[in-house]
DNA sequence: TTCTGTGAAAGAATTCACAGCG
DNA sequence: CGCTGTGAATTCTTTCACAGAA
């Protein structure tokens, strides 16, 4: 392992060789080769290699990397080996979508704090999460430990979600609404933008027949 | 305009831009240049202009670009200047959320159908669409003329899912769900992964302290 | 002049290819 | 041997810098 930098898509394509190695622990398997795991992602196995290495060594020469451990180590790396509080912003469809699958699988994180600004919506009961008013973001979140926001507010309130988010002492927001928001740099931010992908496939389709452009696209992307 | 292969990072780029014209648009602004756009999405004026010119020449040297006509030719490029029709297999919460959502906003494309293999979701009703059984599709697809396949399965299902869109005759296909689906290069498909970014984000939070790495990342990822 | 469009240069990411370990 | 780990080579992206149009 160098002291290098390490590019964000290395790290997307450690969270997919984590659900691969799942999939392959699940089916029995002990050991894996860059070669192999490379082809169920299908990529370039130096690549699986490269970015192992970015963090490590974890593999072993003329056998390959044992799939429990491997997953293990990329679990830590990840911070996935423990478990994350969020805090929802925004009960509509998606955030009760949010809510309720969260509940249903277990998987290294958990709502403990809803929120919204609508009065019909607070009070509602989700497991044993209540939704709070907005203005009670800052005590809950203290008081519950959140440390990741999640925002699933209308885009014109999405700035504010995120403010208060900020200021209530979140770390990270993971955020569902189609706007790019502004933060301090201390906090992170991952958007999760459907209708960005939406565009990239009807751009694909139209262009599909009139095949003047070649286009490259990426893993996990 | 250049015969040259387009990173599909451009692409989503260019849908990034929309986004941003649309709201130059509704502030009233008229004209807009490389450095102002390139600003408003915290990127380079000069990676705007080559993105632009993949597909054109759109700009008036020495004034800039006119918002609306930008805007109307971005969205002849993205495919956006038309209604797409959309099918969702999986009318879970999620789903429900996506039908619901698509109900709310005129954004150029409309579900007009809905599938589920659990019995008790069939014949359930969102607007005019009935929620319909799997065996229904090939059918339902060619009736109604869906183009593109919303998957919002359980990952377990997604692949049936996507083989019976696949023989079903959609040309596209955009997953909801944490798996790399396979399908036939005919077929494009976009992945909305939520968990691979949540994976980045707690990545993010867990190395902030240590800041062993340097992580570099992109816009609109 | 101002700002676009675009070759050329710089910078990143990916892939190759092989040394070296098990 | 077979496979990892990693410099070197390649390919892809981004940025620079300026010619040329309005």
């Amino acid at each position: 392992m160098k002291f290098e930098k390490i590019p964000s898509i290395a790290v997307t394509r450690l969270a997919v060789y984590a659900r691969k190695l799942e999939h392959l622990d699940q089916k029995g398997e002990e050991v894996v080769s860059s070669v192999r795991l490379a082809d169920i992602c299908r990529i370039n196995p130096a690549q699986v290699r490269k970015d192992l290495a970015y963090f490590g060594q974890f593999g072993i020469r003329g056998l390959g990397y044992y799939v429990k451990g491997l997953l293990l180590e990329i679990s830590k790396i990840l911070g996935l080996d423990r478990e994350w509080h969020f805090g929802l912003v925004g009960v509509g469809n998606l955030g009760w979508a949010l809510l309720k699958h969260a509940q249903s699988v277990k998987k290294g994180y958990s709502f403990v704090a809803a929120f919204d600004k609508r009065p019909n919506r607070i009070g509602l009961k989700v497991g044993d999460i209540r939704v709070e008013p907005l203005e009670s973001m800052k005590c809950m979140v203290k008081e519950k430990g959140v440390e990741i926001g999640v925002i699933a507010v209308k885009p014109e309130w999405a700035q504010d979600a995120a403010d208060r988010l900020v200021s209530a002492g979140v770390r990270g927001i993971l955020n569902f609404a189609p706007v790019e928001l502004n933060s301090p740099a201390s906090v992170s931010i991952e958007n999760v933008d459907f209708s960005l992908k939406l565009g990239v496939l009807c751009y694909r389709l139209t262009t599909a027949k009139s095949k003047r452009h070649h286009i490259t696209s990426k893993l996990g992307a």
